[in-house]
DNA sequence: GTCTATAATGAGATAGAC
DNA sequence: GTCTATCTCATTATAGAC
């Protein structure tokens, strides 16, 4: 039962973000009473707190599984553009830290700072990745990979914003062909 | 008042999202009871979409002004980056588009459109400042300008995402180094 | 672990006096 | 235009039975 909440709150939270979703909605789908929740997680906070942990752990074994099963940087940087793709693809949903981002000023210092984590988790793996792709020669990296890699993240944020107004994953197409363009293809 | 209200209403927005504000809040800081808000903006949707009427048209003069004063695409560039970190800079706010774009699910489609038609402004007026620094040789181009302007506008918008996590401006500036490393400055 | 019942709060909105 | 008073609804959270 604990998964199957944090499941649907995780579900919840990319497509309405923190301050979208009640106890209401998860019990309803989750078939049981609204107080029950509270068993699992006493406050709403820990529920957030404890799906983003979670989200945190499964990106690193993704980000870990990227970097193993790529043949190179370009390939590994399609894989991170895919990634973030996915989300913006079912429905114009945003990954968990661009949607929890909008709600910063709700939420306390520990998920605020799970989220920065998590932030410089992937700028990390964006810069080894650039660093890789600029020595296989599978992406054009201008300047410093760290700044590049900054910039990404943004990118592909903002990207999954823009495609939520739209309600068109086309629109998250469109902000990335740069970055895509970035990478020399075999 | 009308003004007033419409001020404080752009500040809630920018600061915590359509869903972070409410009538209470602004009342007690326009001196006047939440009823008589109701007076002026029938529901909270018809005073989100005043807000944001308001601020396209200021945006459009904003960039308009932008064209003409800058003597270079570089130059208007370099103006662009600054409009967005001025929010950034400021407690972590967003652009009003960014601010409510995290909360598309709760608006209207009215509201939905206005965002979707300020972002295009935005990106067409980015486009011409591309294809002007590209031909004043103040800005570098690679790709198409349409593109570019597009990916541009997602990186200020995530950057601005990720500035609100940290509580600093200056990860506004790391998100916008290499943007603003394109501009050749004379 | 899940339930019923309820508390306590805050939201947007309306009626009608002044 | 602004007020008081009230409505209706949804929210998170708790107490206590089963």
């Amino acid at each position: 039962m604990r998964e199957l909440l944090l499941n649907l709150a995780e579900q919840a939270m990319c497509a309405r973000g923190y301050g979208g979703f009640s106890y209401a909605d998860i019990a309803r789908d989750a078939g049981i009473r609204k107080a029950s929740i509270h068993h699992h997680f006493p406050s709403k906070q820990d529920m957030g707190l404890a799906v983003l942990d979670r989200y945190g752990e499964r990106l690193v074994q993704r980000l870990k599984l990227i970097g193993q099963s790529s043949r190179s940087g370009g390939q590994a940087l399609a894989a991170i553009i895919d990634l973030y793709r996915e989300r913006a693809g079912s429905g114009g949903m945003l990954c968990l830290c661009a949607a929890m981002s909008g709600d910063v000023h709700a939420i306390d210092d520990r998920i605020r700072s799970a989220l920065q984590r998590i932030n410089d988790l992937v700028i990390a793996s964006l810069e080894e990745i650039l660093v890789t792709g600029r020595g296989d020669r599978s992406i054009s990296v201008g300047g410093d990979p760290k700044a590049e890699a900054t910039s990404i993240l943004a990118m592909l944020q903002g990207a999954q914003l823009m495609a939520r107004v739209t309600m068109n994953p086309a629109t998250f197409d469109a902000a990335t062909e740069v970055l895509a363009a970035r990478i020399y293809r075999g």
